[in-house]
DNA sequence: ATCTTCTACGTATAACGTACGTTGTTTGCT
DNA sequence: AGCAAACAACGTACGTTATACGTAGAAGAT
């Protein structure tokens, strides 16, 4: 699993480079075909209906109708690819036409946008696990977060951070929530059924009696729960840290 | 990147299953010449020398001197690998051996724990993208968590919620500190430099005027930071929420 | 002693990322 | 107008991956 082919023979492929830093097209040769936001959108296409590891330069290029070597004169690498489909989807987040009144409310909305772009997209966690530089989208995002922060007293690596913080705090939550609805959609249980499967690893180890807590924990039913309050009352503190510094 | 061969021909291997659900050895024929504790301590081992990416099944094999097809005795697939994987870094949280007089504080004590192991092993937050079931060392800090949120008016799945809010936070703190560092090394340029450097793709981008609160922050040098600061104060609003329910 | 089950391992297969070379098209320069 | 350089498209091929399959031998159960 997450295995990758290292670059066979050379080193030609400018891997450390971001796709942002090479020229959409040149200036000769013949017209491209396609075009980078067309690839995108397949690539995130592809990804939502089968899954990361249905996403092959094969598949990428094959549902665009190009041969899969042509697919490498828009995208050098595999991870350049991955580059493009994150700033995709970070153009779903919508902003305020006017600087909003109320900053806090402001981060909270963006947090929840966050969210609930990962739950549209659940490979996102995925594909995030070393930052790539940002695109246009990711800078617009930036720009607009480092907006709501000018009244923090944060210098700005801090600001940075928080913004790193609440960012990931927010898709962390959106695909913790994905995963747990995709395996309860996978086994088709219901919410009991699936709590009861769940702990089937458990049941042994609380017979054990060396878990006396996880086996309180499990005696209780547990009333229904407010899917998001955690959520809610996590991102308020984390916010309270942002804007009081 | 971070591709999969996806199971070839049949699904004989029973993937779904966790490894804690199979017996470690049966009771007929041939002594095994190794056991899981040898298998994933060689595996972290290879991981935490060379990476995620040299983390094959051939490379755990060779380097315990076994055959690759005999690794499949021990770990019916790669998956299963991993999960012993994050067992075994999961034995090194160390625990009060009286319980502790303050919660909070050993809530606190948890969340570095997981922030330094992080740092030990920074592969872990990639292979932890879909979170496994746990092993004996994460029933164990399981158990001690739920112990040390007893006194919270949360309920059992609002506390699972916590836990797995706080440990992942401190796990992404700790790996975003650790791909951070590494960076700096492989570049192996002053802190200035680094933050340069990483703006190249910026750099085009300020200048086109579009974004200028981003642009304002860059103008700023920024003092020198307190690394933990935004860690730890993030921490305790977390726990705030974990005790106050 | 025989049967049955398990370990170990060599070989084989399908899929992956992508290097390389060829062919035809478009453009800027002379 | 004509030419050469740059570029798009694509087929083939390589090296690497996880792992299925088959065989040989070891050890408890009968």
């Amino acid at each position: 699993m997450t295995s990758q082919a290292r670059v066979p023979t050379g080193m030609t492929s400018q891997a450390r480079v971001p796709i942002w830093d090479l020229p959409e097209r040149g200036e000769r040769g013949p017209k491209p075909r396609h075009d980078r936001a067309a690839i995108a959108a397949a690539a995130v296409r592809l990804a939502d209906a089968e899954g990361l590891d249905a996403l092959t330069m094969r598949r990428v290029a094959e549902t665009l109708g190009m041969g899969t070597m042509s697919l490498y004169n828009y995208v050098p690498a595999k991870e350049h690819l991955a580059q493009l489909m994150i700033d995709q989807i970070s153009g779903e987040y919508t902003y305020p036409p006017a600087p909003p009144a109320d900053n806090r409310l402001a981060i909270a909305d963006l947090a929840r946008q966050a969210r609930d772009i990962t739950r549209r997209h659940p490979w996102l966690p995925r594909l995030l696990h070393r930052p790539p530089p940002p695109g246009p989208n990711g800078l617009r995002y930036l720009d607009y977060f480092l907006g709501l922060l000018a009244g923090s007293r944060l210098d700005t690596s801090a600001k940075m951070e928080v913004i790193a913080l609440i960012s990931g705090f927010a898709v962390m939550y959106g695909g913790m929530q994905a995963v747990l609805a995709e395996e309860r959609a996978a086994t088709g249980a219901s919410e009991a059924q699936q709590a009861a499967a769940e702990v089937s690893a458990f049941a042994r180890a609380v017979g054990s009696g060396r878990y006396p807590n996880l086996a309180a924990a499990l005696a209780l039913p547990g009333p229904v729960r407010d899917e998001d309050g955690v959520f809610e009352s996590c991102l308020t503190r984390l916010i309270d840290v942002a804007m009081a510094g």
